[in-house]
DNA sequence: CTCATTACTTGCAAATAGCAAGTGAAAGTA
DNA sequence: TACTTTCACTTGCTATTTGCAAGTAATGAG
């Protein structure tokens, strides 16, 4: 996955695009936790429990952003950080983060989802729906699971 | 991405394990050839659109049987093909793909859907019933757009 | 002014992806 | 039956990407 000059794109199939752009095994995760704990610096995302590499975090960080996802700004406290947020792109990204939840949790005995049972049994109730009280919520800088950070 | 032995899987949150299993630049693609036009050989998904390498497919192929996401049969006519179909598992993957392509539906100009007006309008209308129907019509062994193979 | 934090970059080794050229088994053809 | 083709891979090699460890420059805190 390059991260600047030219895009050498494979085919403009609607789910190739997709795979193009969040398929790999790093960017969805930075999504989730911004949806899910309300992370927003370098520093938390790097923290994951997953255990991502420096580096790699700067080049998806960058990709997100230069594929419109993500948006950067600077802290207004605190100069060395920036922080990032979901751009409108992005937070339509929430109901596909939300459809593999749902799908883990169903095929991944082992998986966990915070805020586990409440949740997922309204997710798998009305996943569209809740998906769009997410994104408002998301939108407005909230997050699911303030507390689980 | 290994293909056998120990899985060495990083955490057992819900998306972690999604990107985990799919989450990879090929993997969409082979269940969306089976989910669009109806593809079920080795030859077939080399074709894709894309150029997937022959070892990469092979190993992506092993992997999702593996991972109970495909399941593979002898062709009955054809004693060197065999045929790959979803399991349930990977059945209800489709919600997962159709939602990605209404992402990219939405956020890439140039993105194509197979049979775009109609079926789209219908996605967009009511995602989980149409994935629900579309689930329905794989599962019985058809597919969305059987001319365009 | 000094030291800790933060967000990175750089260099290198290991893993993965991609390409071209096999290989072996089954199918089609004469 | 022998010969050729098709099919589903495997093998070997190179290129790209990932991951780790060790910097570094720019704040901020004391």
């Amino acid at each position: 996955m390059k991260t600047t000059g030219k895009e050498d794109i494979r085919s403009h199939c609607a789910v190739n695009y997709g795979v193009e752009v969040f398929g790999d095994r790093w960017s969805l995760l930075i999504i989730r936790d911004i949806v899910f704990v309300g992370k927003k610096t370098y520093g938390e995302f790097l923290k994951s429990e997953e255990g991502i590499a420096t580096n790699v975090l700067a080049s998806r960080l960058a990709f997100l952003e230069e594929q419109g996802i993500l948006s950067r700004a600077p802290s207004p406290d605190d100069g060395r950080k920036d922080f990032y947020t979901l751009t409108e792109k992005g937070l339509d990204l929430i109901p596909v983060v939300l459809n593999i939840v749902l799908w883990s949790a169903k095929h991944d005995s082992k998986s966990y989802v915070r805020g586990a049972k409440e949740f997922l049994a309204r997710l798998s109730r009305s996943p569209m729906q809740t998906s769009e009280k997410v994104k408002t919520l998301v939108r407005n800088g909230g997050c699911l699971f303030p507390e689980s950070r």
